[in-house]
DNA sequence: TCCAATAATGCAATATTATAACATTCTATC
DNA sequence: GATAGAATGTTATAATATTGCATTATTGGA
């Protein structure tokens, strides 16, 4: 996985991500509609987490008919629940998932200059974690790791 | 520190909260209004997350001339500040700081039925988190870490 | 003491994010 | 081609958060 921020091919990102997504829902025989494909795309445009309204706009751009929000929230739960994108919760955003249909525990790491986000899935972080929760006799069922900071680029950039 | 679900005097918690916090604005030169002091009041009611409106409904019920929501949003950041409250992203809500004005960076183990959170303080889930960060040149500067499952209580409870 | 500067609060309007409820259309299967 | 279920359309509204400006309170200095 490259970092989202060097330089790299990005439609390749999304042609990936869009053909992970039909692997997936084929495998899961889940619909990937049209709707949902067009929001995930939206999703891919960039490693940034995009809000849903974000996307609203975008799908009223490229389809004459302005879409009400449901059917962007609609999309988004689909993708959510078929493991191909993420919530950055504090950002009340999403954001495509780099391994899609694994239902992973992915961390964050959210640049406040450029927003360009790298996602991890570090084990050690995740025991840690599990760790922790099991010592609090807490059964784990889902969790939010989301780091704000600065990316290597913007630091550069001063 | 107790778990929050444990069986405790709560009205000791609050006590504390408010005393802690006295002593942490006194040391930062920073002044706990009556506003900021009632809404740090009402988010120690409990040991669960409060938004803000509801928040906005207490404060409304306690003083006859109901607030406007940029009073509460103003004493929630200046409680954030001064690190005697948590923000609690994935569910828009805060929580009260178990170590007051020692800005040190907490975990959450939120329960989905009860609602009931455990903050804690895990070195291990920090350090893990700081060595990804430094991993990817990242530059940590703030985290939310927020797991979310069912207490001890709620297992049994069935 | 009074003045000026700053901080805090009041207040109205509005922006942003998300969901509920119900109608309609599409799709797969028989 | 009937029908059941899934997906989408549509309207309204709920829930969360901020902007901008007016007013009041507090503080420190003349």
């Amino acid at each position: 996985m490259h970092s989202p921020n060097a330089p790299h091919n990005h439609q390749q990102c999304i042609d990936d991500a869009l053909n992970q997504a039909r692997t997936v829902c084929a495998t899961r025989q889940q619909k990937l509609t049209p709707i949902r494909e067009q929001v995930l795309a939206c999703v891919w445009r960039s490693h940034k987490p995009v809000g849903a309204y974000t996307i609203l706009e975008e799908l009223a751009k490229q389809s004459s008919r302005r879409p009400a929000p449901p059917t962007v929230y609609r999309a988004l739960d689909f993708l959510l629940e078929n493991d191909l994108i993420h919530r950055i919760a504090s950002l009340n955003a999403f954001i495509g998932c780099c391994d899609p249909g694994n239902g992973h525990r992915g961390q964050f790491l959210i640049c406040r200059q450029c927003q360009e986000t790298i996602e991890l899935t570090s084990a050690k972080i995740n025991q840690a974690i599990s760790d922790a929760a099991r010592k609090a006799e807490f059964t784990l069922e889902s969790q939010f790791v989301e780091v704000s900071g600065l990316c290597a680029r913007c630091q550069e950039a001063g």
